[in-house]
DNA sequence: AAAAAAATTGACTAATTAGTCAATTATAGA
DNA sequence: TCTATAATTGACTAATTAGTCAATTTTTTT
């Protein structure tokens, strides 16, 4: 007996995010996608006319799901500092908690199946990280590096932290590496 | 006139990382590597066993070279901060100057066709910058966080930098941005 | 120069691919 | 209930795939 499918369309998308992750894209076929979501071959390209848009519309959740988790509760804290702070643990704790979903991106985000149009909608739902960067800047709270470097180094910065605690296999205080790899990040944007 | 091929193994891999880059691992055929290269389908076979082998073998290589382009006169440098300066502009100019092999290393370091020997194998050859850090470490030059967050922040930092003079349409300032880079990493590191 | 060894070739194969479409089933409105 | 519309199915196809291997060419050794 499968398990029920409620939502054929998201049953599809998270095989594919599965399988995609494990094999790659081109490693991935439609028909293997297709019996991992439980569905027929022909009900894949009623929702996605063709293998790209699939990978390009779960591409487009994907980051939109990070964008969302980054920005939860941001507004109930009362400093810039906080604010930064539960943005950047906000961001480790997501890709710690969704594996599958932060290797996919980690994959794909350089990737030639992702198109132009796909990575200019994603940067829409990341203009509230440029505000509050450029609030920063404005307030004098973080020194005017220009802001897209600043959002750069805060976002590979917070992917080498879930790296580090994904790969490492000793068990280590995943809290701790999160608030210093904040200081980190603190002190380069600050200068004391 | 094909252009003279001097070695089939070099213009093999050449084509790969060619191909690999621009259409991923399975979007790309072994014939299709083969008719690049300007060799016979079985030829390919020949060096590389399976394509696999190919792609291990070509980003063992590409890392080997960022590693060795990486620490390209450190040890002229006198002081320890001009050290990790000189690694910070080196891995920069790398990305820079060979955005193939850039884009290469970031489509597959987290790919499912690199094997856990390859990245072991790769390991090794970074050994030089565990050490550099840890002598900042003990020194006291750099705060003790983790070697492995140093590392970590300091590489993914150092891709960032690359990929926003590279997706940076207007001309701006490489050194500059550079050096920006390094004063965050720096002051992170560091705590004045 | 002749023989032996090594490198190169490309036609070939069995398996797999993305995507189609006519037929079937489920849903919704009257 | 009956009808119309929408969703789902899976057998099918033309193209492509990684890898093989016997024959040929090139290089090395004697």
């Amino acid at each position: 007996m499968k398990k029920q499918v409620k939502d054929k369309r998201t049953a599809i998308m998270e095989a594919a995010l599965k399988l995609f992750t494990e094999r790659g894209f081109h490693g991935t076929s439609t028909a293997q996608i297709s019996k991992e979501a439980g569905v027929a071959t022909g009900t894949l390209f009623n929702y996605f006319p063709t293998k790209e848009d699939l990978i390009n519309s779960l591409y487009f959740e994907v980051k939109g799901r990070l964008s969302r988790s980054m920005g939860k509760g941001i507004e109930t804290e009362s400093t810039f500092q906080e604010r930064l702070r539960r943005l950047w643990s906000n961001s480790i704790n997501w890709g710690v908690d969704n594996q599958e979903e932060f290797h996919f991106v980690g994959q794909f985000c350089s990737s030639p199946y992702i198109t132009k149009y796909t990575r200019e909608e994603v940067m829409k739902e990341y203009i509230f990280l440029h505000n509050l960067v450029n609030e920063g800047i404005k307030t004098g709270e973080i020194k005017d590096f220009s802001p897209e470097l600043t959002i750069a180094m805060f976002y590979q910065g917070s992917r080498a932290v879930v790296s580090l605690i994904l790969d490492s296999n000793v068990a280590l205080d995943k809290d701790k590496l999160i608030e210093k790899g904040f200081q980190i990040i603190w002190n380069g944007l600050t200068n004391k």
